[in-house]
DNA sequence: CGAGCCTTTGAGTTTCCTCAACCTGAGTGG
DNA sequence: CCACTCAGGTTGAGGAAACTCAAAGGCTCG
């Protein structure tokens, strides 16, 4: 199902690719970035709806999302499941699996996806020579574990409209990051798994973003959004309930 | 404020520490294990309510709990507090801060408690001879973005009644893997902050408290608990809504 | 152009919160 | 040694937020 694409000699590379200011080679010297193009030799396409690994999959490597969105989703025994994140061009996938080189969540596409497949192998090799993309992986898990502490609070301690007003903010300040605009774009997944995302019902979801467009705050036509009045919006994130 | 203790010849170590399979040195050989002993220079006394370090602080060293538990806690810019985490002998604190080598959350003891200081300089300089050390310390931080994803489950899709008894089970568990009983334990931390863990407010958790003991799930008394009927509990967790 | 999914909106219900009063136990000082 | 204080905990009543169930409309994709 996934396609496995080579890397050839005409294919970008590590110290190339536009996304090196967001992915591992952050902050890394020109010499130590050309000895970072031997670390990925696969590209994976995830189409839209396929997943890209499983909980529980061995893990092999870890993945750099080069286009395209995925979501890392939890399922619990009883069934219920969780998205626990949105991923970005540029973030890294796979890293909860490392402790027990297993899967610790799946990964599926919101659309169609390409990722750089990072082998553990290569990188533990590559990170004996290399110790700046030691310190960076530690970055990379240091950050996934305060963001997730951040998301606690979100969920424990906001309500309904701060948490999606919060959201709405955070997905600008990363599509910004990459280039895209602040204040337009397209939601790549539906009012369900936003709510799931949230900790909210898909009606929730749907009511406050009727709510907020009714507010002025924004304008929104299915998935397309439009942040209208930002700083209202991060109003309602700071005033505390 | 707080005390540190010089380790002397007489202190124990790594290898000969109790906690060696929940700590740091899990799954370590016994040659490797004497290399760790010099990895801890200096432990620390914190006393109950004292503050082990700040959101903020530089990072110099991350924190192995050789007895007493700590509470790891995030207060936003708007004053809203949550606790993120508590924790046991032989969990390690701090890895959150590792990224930006800046704390990214406040620890604060909730009992008199001592941990071992694990200099991050030194921590480089003994990883590059000792690469079990480096797994192991990329193992916990997986583990920690795990759990916390596991939380973030808790949180966005559990009702109160489960969280509460998923917080007991867990407790339990952890207990008994430190030798104490999984079934009769003494609560180290105020409903209101059990309440801020999960996201829920104190006189909830109290009410829920006593439903349990009402229901014959438990007993409790103050900040004493036993669990008589562990089924039962698991049950409530269970039991999708 | 039809099927199926996604989304919106409404009505009624449940859960948990808020506010408030009161209780308990540990520590303090007369 | 006892009364007092104060933080932590319990319990009740009422209300707000978010959920459930339901129905209908809109898009997308084959």
């Amino acid at each position: 199902m996934l396609t496995t694409i080579p890397i050839t000699e005409m294919s970008p590379r590590c110290s190339t690719c536009s996304l090196g200011q967001l992915c591992l080679p952050v902050g890394m010297s020109q010499q130590d970035l050309e000895k970072m193009d031997t670390l990925v030799q696969d590209r994976v396409r995830v189409r839209k709806g396929e997943t890209l690994y499983r909980l529980g999959d061995p893990l092999t490597a870890v993945y750099a999302i080069r286009f395209g969105t995925l979501k890392t989703h939890l399922t619990m025994e009883d069934g219920r499941s969780q998205i626990t994140g949105f991923h970005l061009p540029g973030e890294v996938v796979g890293l909860d699996g490392l402790g027990e080189m297993q899967h610790a969540s799946d990964a599926t596409a919101l659309e169609d996806t390409e990722v750089c497949m990072v082998r553990f192998g290569d990188l533990q090799t590559l990170s004996n020579v290399l110790p700046s993309l030691q310190h960076q992986f530690m970055r990379l898990m240091s950050k996934e574990i305060s963001q997730d502490q951040v998301m606690l609070i979100t969920l424990g301690s906001m309500r309904a409209e701060e948490r999606l007003a919060a959201f709405l903010i955070n997905l600008s300040e990363r599509l910004s990051a990459r280039g895209y605009s602040a204040s337009e774009f397209v939601l790549r997944m539906s009012r369900e798994e936003i709510g799931s995302y949230l900790g909210l019902k898909l009606e929730t979801v749907s009511r406050l973003f009727s709510r907020f467009a009714e507010a002025g705050l924004i304008q929104i036509r299915q998935r397309h959004v439009k942040l209208v009045d930002m700083a209202g919006i991060k109003q309602i994130v700071n005033k505390s309930c």
